[in-house]
DNA sequence: CTACACTATTAACTTAGGTTATTATTTCTC
DNA sequence: GAGAAATAATAACCTAAGTTAATAGTGTAG
């Protein structure tokens, strides 16, 4: 709910009936899937506590990773209309899943204007951030797609609450950063390097922190626009 | 509405309540812009004729196209949450653009469900191609990302009644075709004329023939399920 | 506390794809 | 329909990033 107050507030009955469409919840560990391609479901998956990532594995078994879901983010909100699912859902670090099933989201968008403007929002925001990778993976230079990333995920752990300063923990190896920017764990390896000896982050323990943000934004091309913070609490994302 | 047909049967009223909801039709060029990133509108835009594409120059000019629309696609349905647009939307030939406000698509969400599930289709389609273009892009070498983007839109034309057999009109210049792939228009040209080369397809004066359409999809490692055809009349994807 | 398995780091070498440049072709424009 | 401007097609050369391999550090199951 957090998340979603980013986009408008929510009365308490919202919050109540979110809650009720929840089934269920699971806690899985490091690593685990929570739904593979192929199967089907009719579930919709939330991310109550820790990470998670919606990937693909082609026949050669090299994985292209298609965001990240943290804290209130969904994992499959769009996948409502069809039972089939055409990638994977697992956790990186030890998480807590909330289950809801196809028919309460439908009964949502049927019956609660509110919080399908909501879903909408998020919808706009899943795409908004597909096309950003997109555009990372499809033009710009490995040191670049590396530095937006983080810029992304700074903001939008920080707009879940997560952080409040310029750290963050980053729960993700150099192999599945490459995954998400289309690169080698070697060669993320070489322009992690490269970052740190500018002196824009450190990253140390799985703690990122951006030294310098905004060379680093600038160094990334970033702008934060396609992540729709305008409503955020303004102290969240504060010189952002 | 031959694209809605697709997903769902449509009564006449639905089909009579999207026509009124289009406030003008207006008619471009080869290349003009529909609209700039960075703009604003209370409309979204539905090609009715021609071919568009949504797309971003950065601030090195280089561009990235984010995907096509043909007849009966939406270039925008997404952003009616949003007056700002974050990228640009570009015909790429002469076209007739449908405009319909956003308080039209808004009514639409709110009281008629069988179109607002179509909507929803369209949105899940847009993220499932967003999605397959990030793994063409990050993941796949670039004479299959080309092969795959080939097949996606023979049987995207296919779907929209644009043709019957395994010829379509590409109206695309290898400039445009790299651009969706994140490669040089140069290296477009060495993988068409591989793929030439390899007897698969041929592109001649705009016009595609895939000439071994088993061995492209192969090629490409291309499944169409992202494209949702599943209750799309079974004569027009036949031997797809 | 040890052993085994990830993960990070770096080096050496290779290659897919980028850059620049040149010459046909098309395709617009006046 | 001549001239100008895109587009396509190739070649030669270069570099960012991939591949393979080796080492060191970390984590963890027993």
């Amino acid at each position: 709910m957090t998340k979603l107050n980013n986009f408008q507030t929510h009365t308490s009955e919202d919050i109540r009936l979110l809650e009720d469409a929840v089934s269920e919840e699971r806690c899985f560990g490091k690593d685990e899937d929570v739904i593979r391609e192929d199967q089907t479901t009719n579930h919709v998956y939330l991310v109550v506590k820790g990470w998670a990532c919606r990937y693909r594995t082609n026949s050669l078994g090299k994985m292209q990773i298609l965001n990240y879901q943290i804290p209130g983010d969904f994992c499959n909100l769009h996948t409502t209309l069809t039972q089939k699912i055409e990638y994977s859902i697992g956790t990186l670090v030890p998480s807590v899943i909330a289950y809801i099933t196809h028919d309460k989201i439908d009964d949502i968008y049927e019956h609660h204007s509110r919080l399908t403007r909501s879903f909408n929002w998020l919808a706009l925001n899943e795409i908004s951030i597909l096309q950003e990778w997109l555009i990372n993976v499809g033009s710009r230079p490995a040191h670049q797609r590396l530095a937006h990333l983080l810029c992304e995920l700074l903001i939008r752990t920080r707009a879940a609450g997560l952080t409040e300063d310029h750290r963050f923990c980053l729960p993700l190896t150099q192999a599945q950063l490459g995954e998400s920017m289309g690169i080698t764990h070697i060669h993320t390896n070489r322009v992690m390097k490269r970052l740190r000896a500018e002196g824009m982050i450190t990253f140390q323990d799985r703690i990122v922190e951006v030294m310098d943000w905004q060379r680093l934004k600038e160094y990334a091309d970033f702008d934060a626009r396609y992540l729709h913070l305008d409503n955020a609490e303004p102290s969240l994302i504060r010189d952002l």
